[in-house]
DNA sequence: TATCTTTGTTTGATATATCAAGTACTATGA
DNA sequence: TCATAGTACTTGATATATCAAACAAAGATA
């Protein structure tokens, strides 16, 4: 039978897990900015961080490039960012923050920690190690 | 620094095994059955094996209600499922398997069974087990 | 019975996921 | 230098996620 068995359920609590986690985030999040979602939030970050291109953003945080290229786009609308075209290769896009997001950043950086936090908190650091090896198994063998 | 810290690298190692998985299970399924979602495959299966309405399928698999009402929608659409009235209560649907459904699920169930096991193979029990409590903890720790 | 609340489902709006196709620019080889 | 291939990104179409609002039927209550 299909519900009590293990392996239905072991997909089950990994889509219950990432869909609570990111739900509290969404709350957490929407207290301090109320227009900005939680994949824009961790963009901002990752652009503040690092220069980096789309393609790098998407592949870092498993993106598709058409979701990727729809995220920024909706990010400059909402003037979190900018986007200019790099000089040295007219393809490459370079992004900016703009002020809107650097105040923005500075309210959410704390946040995404803090939430985190919540999330892992009564995990061990040995455990989350345990946690990340067994994910990471089930996503090579997922990739043959 | 974001990129290395383990907090971060545990919930995209979440979303990376989950959307590996994902992938897997939608080019497996569309070997068979080509007009078919990964997520419509999963309610054909839960609807074969227990009598549920709409409301308890979407509790079941974590999806919103409005989800679920579009992918009914789309699985009538593509006559894999009927709908009829509950004569009891004229809220509740009543889902049927069509002809065309079940003869998808005929197919379909061998495959969804060996996506799992490729995708959890050289996972023991016990390490499955410590998974799915994990998981659950970070479920809890995210509701609060 | 008339009103109010709850329940099961649907619809609209917006964001993201995925595939396929398209655009623009760059790099490479004949 | 010209044709071809590759790279970075965009766009269209369809499916799903999420919130808010709507709707119809059922149940509860005055």
């Amino acid at each position: 039978m299909n519900l009590n068995n293990p392996s239905f359920t072991i997909f089950y609590s990994i889509e219950e897990a990432i869909k609570a986690y990111r739900k509290l985030s969404l709350r957490k999040i929407e207290t301090v900015i109320p227009d900005i979602t939680v994949d824009q939030a961790l963009v901002l970050q990752l652009i503040n961080e690092e220069k980096l291109t789309q393609t790098e953003i998407a592949d870092l945080i498993f993106k598709d490039y058409a979701s990727m290229s729809r995220i920024i786009a909706l990010m400059i609308k909402k003037d979190f960012l900018l986007k200019e075209t790099d000089k040295n290769d007219g393809r490459v896009s370079i992004l900016k923050i703009t002020k809107k997001g650097e105040s923005a950043l500075k309210q959410l950086v704390p946040i995404i920690n803090q939430n985190r936090k919540t999330a892992l908190e009564g995990l061990t650091s040995e455990e989350l190690e345990n946690l990340k090896k067994m994910l990471n198994k089930i996503t090579q063998n997922s990739k043959k």
